[in-house]
DNA sequence: GCCAGCGAT
DNA sequence: GGATCGCTGGC
């Protein structure tokens, strides 16, 4: 029944058009032909443990940090560990638990984390360091992306076609083990190859013609975990294109994932479907080492089943509040609850939102974006420490972790720099205080502690400084070395991935460096001229930083020069062998914003409200007046009423 | 630009 | 619960 043929017609087509399939080519988040991949690592921390002590999968492993537990590989969860138990109890439970605690800094030792056996012992004196976690997620990722061009390379075998980069650039690092990946103009590409029939109509005056019917009646869906079709739908009926391209993403998950495996011993597990909110929730169906397809005619029927606070962006106060509104948790019972009831109980906007995110309506984009905004370092103190000489030994440390993790992220190639300092404080309640780092300065560790010591200083002349429970050092607003042209941060972002993508052959050395403890006292080879040439001098040796293995400036010596190209829509320099590729992505960029302003009346943002280009400025502040005189401080700002 | 707060893993 | 991250909103 899902062919709504015209009667008038003897052929068969397709409930899609050549616009739609043009929707694909160009990343619209709007077409229903979309596929969104979510890669999760399976219990991430345990599996860097696994990897690096060399435990059989079988063996029962758990991540400790101090008296708890904040990882448990897939083998110890049948003896019922949990992240809610303590050490003590786990023993019990499972006598056999490897049980590994996280690295740390000790006060006293440097910069330099490592692996120690009295960690857990020592809280007071140490602080967590989730380096080896990052610098793991690191290799992943570049996999990925390998894995990516790899399939688009294979399934292209026409060398005068572009390079693959744009292609695998359509991924965003979600947290540290989880990625969105847009697979539509990679499935694009493989399915013209596949079905060339499709290319005949791709020219504009058809643009709305229904496209053929897929040749195909059955399709392979190898080892994917399906979710059931909805009621009224049913196997019999033929594939139309949204399963073919949800079977060709799942092909392509399947490659990036084996990819994970053979080279990094990793096992994650993944979900496809039309967006992210649904590819999200399907790669936690079925965990671990699976992927799970959510075709689009299974899309009420897995919706259907959740709480709708396990949707993305409704775990916390936000769907709180609907479940007390509305009285249910349930999306298939808050599906009843029509537009305008919504509307009672929360603002339009968020109203609108909410009324299509659980129908399976999301067209929230996938961020290509790989880099880190922010950093920061952190401790509790249990008990609270009550001097300044206690803190300050503490900004020594945040000081060592943060510059280690800087010069992993290229200052001292100036690829990236941090222009704000930020420390925050907790007594009784949150503090902050923040300030420019000079751009005058090179970085270093001494730069970040003075900068850390001022701005602790202006906390305590503020007033009830002591006892503090919590303090953390972060650095943020990042800007672009080279360019110097941070209005145009998205596609630079892109820009830096191209390149790291075009060294694949030159992976970061730092990178191999988990099984191993940081080496204690390789200085590390400075670049001399290269860096002074942006920043000033050229700082001192890093003592301390975390895994010493200096790194290379991509633009570094012994490459070949390449001729630059100034693109003149966003100013970036592009290798000249990118500058077609730069101008088609500009040009499909604009399609897609094209694409999305047709579509935008009906697609409410994400909530809650506000969207950085709203260009009709939806500036309603009418959220004032009624009751809720009771809200504490600062607190639950949401436009609810 | 500064700071607080929310949501997420 | 602890340590991170990203993002928004109010001034």
């Amino acid at each position: 029944m899902s062919e709504p043929t015209d009667p008038s017609d003897s052929v068969k087509v397709s409930r899609f058009t050549y616009r739609q399939l043009q929707g694909l080519r160009h990343g619209s988040t709007a077409t229903p032909l979309r596929v969104v991949a979510h890669i999760d690592l399976d219990a991430f921390y345990a599996q860097c443990e696994m990897v690096r002590l060399g435990t059989p999968r079988e063996t029962p492993l758990a991540v400790r940090q101090w008296d708890s537990l904040i990882a448990i590989n897939y083998a110890a969860r049948p003896f019922g560990i949990s992240r809610l138990i303590n050490v003590t109890e786990a023993r019990k439970l499972c006598p056999d638990l490897v049980l590994q605690h996280v690295a740390t800094f000790r006060e006293g030792e440097g910069g330099r984390w490592a692996y120690r056996d009295d960690s857990f012992r020592n809280i007071s004196t140490d602080k967590v360091s989730l380096d080896p976690y990052r610098a793991q997620s690191r290799k992943i990722l570049q996999t990925m992306k390998e894995a990516l061009a790899a399939w688009a390379v294979d399934e292209n075998e026409n060398e005068n076609e572009h390079p693959k980069q744009e292609l695998a650039a359509g991924l965003e690092k979600a947290s540290i083990d989880e990625v969105f990946i847009d697979l539509s103009p990679l499935i694009y590409k493989t399915l013209l190859q596949r079905y060339p029939e499709l290319q005949s109509g791709t020219q504009d005056e058809n643009r709305d013609a229904d496209l053929p019917i897929p040749p195909t009646t059955a399709l392979q869906w190898d080892t994917d975990c399906l979710v059931d079709l909805d009621k009224h739908e049913t196997e019999e009926d033929d594939p139309d294109w949204d399963d073919v391209v949800m079977l060709i993403g799942s092909e392509i998950v399947r490659s990036v994932r084996n990819a994970v495996w053979d080279k990094l011993s990793y096992t994650c597990s993944a979900g496809l479907g039309r967006n992210k909110m649904i590819a999200k929730l399907g790669s936690s169906c079925n965990k671990p080492n699976l992927q799970t397809v959510v075709r689009n005619r299974a899309v009420q029927n897995f919706l259907g089943g959740y709480k709708f606070t396990q949707i993305r962006m409704l775990g916390g106060k936000l769907g709180d509040q609907i479940t007390s509104s509305f009285g249910t948790e349930k999306v298939s019972e808050l599906l009843n609850v029509s537009l305008e009831q919504l509307r009672t109980k929360l603002d339009d906007h968020t109203a609108s939102w909410l009324y299509g995110i659980i129908r399976g309506d999301d067209r929230s984009e996938v961020n290509p974006r790989t880099q880190i905004k922010s950093m920061l370092s952190a401790k509790s103190f249990r008990p609270s420490i009550n001097s300044l000489d206690q803190a300050d030994k503490w900004l020594h440390i945040f000081a060592a972790d943060i510059y280690g993790r800087l010069v992993e992220d290229g200052v001292l190639e100036n690829r990236r720099r941090p222009r704000v300092i930020t420390l925050h404080h907790r007594t009784a309640q949150f503090r902050s205080r923040q300030i420019p780092i000079p751009k005058s300065n090179t970085i270093d560790e001494e730069l970040l502690y003075d900068l850390a010591k001022t701005l602790l200083r202006q906390i305590v002349a503020d007033g009830q400084a002591w006892p503090c429970s919590n303090l953390s050092l972060s650095v943020s607003s990042f800007e672009d070395g080279v360019s110097n042209n941070k209005a145009i941060e998205g596609f630079l972002v892109r820009g830096d991935q191209a390149k790291a993508l075009s060294h694949v052959a030159r992976p970061r050395a730092t990178e191999n460096a988990i099984n191993e403890q940081p080496p204690a006292d390789k200085k590390r080879r400075l670049d001399g001229g290269r860096i002074k040439q942006f920043f000033g001098n050229p700082s001192e040796d890093a003592v301390g930083e975390p895994q010493g293995v200096p790194q290379q400036p991509f633009t570094d010596s012994e490459d070949v020069t390449i001729p630059k190209y100034t693109c003149p829509r966003c100013l970036t320099l592009v290798s000249e062998y990118e500058k077609e590729e730069h101008d088609d992505w500009h040009f499909a960029k604009d399609l897609a914003q094209q694409d999305r302003e047709e579509s935008r009346a009906s697609q409410p943002l994400p909530p809650p409200k506000s969207n950085p280009r709203g260009a009709a400025a939806r500036g309603r502040g009418s959220r004032g007046g009624s009751t809720r005189g009771k809200t504490e401080k600062g607190q639950m700002r949401l436009a609810f009423q």
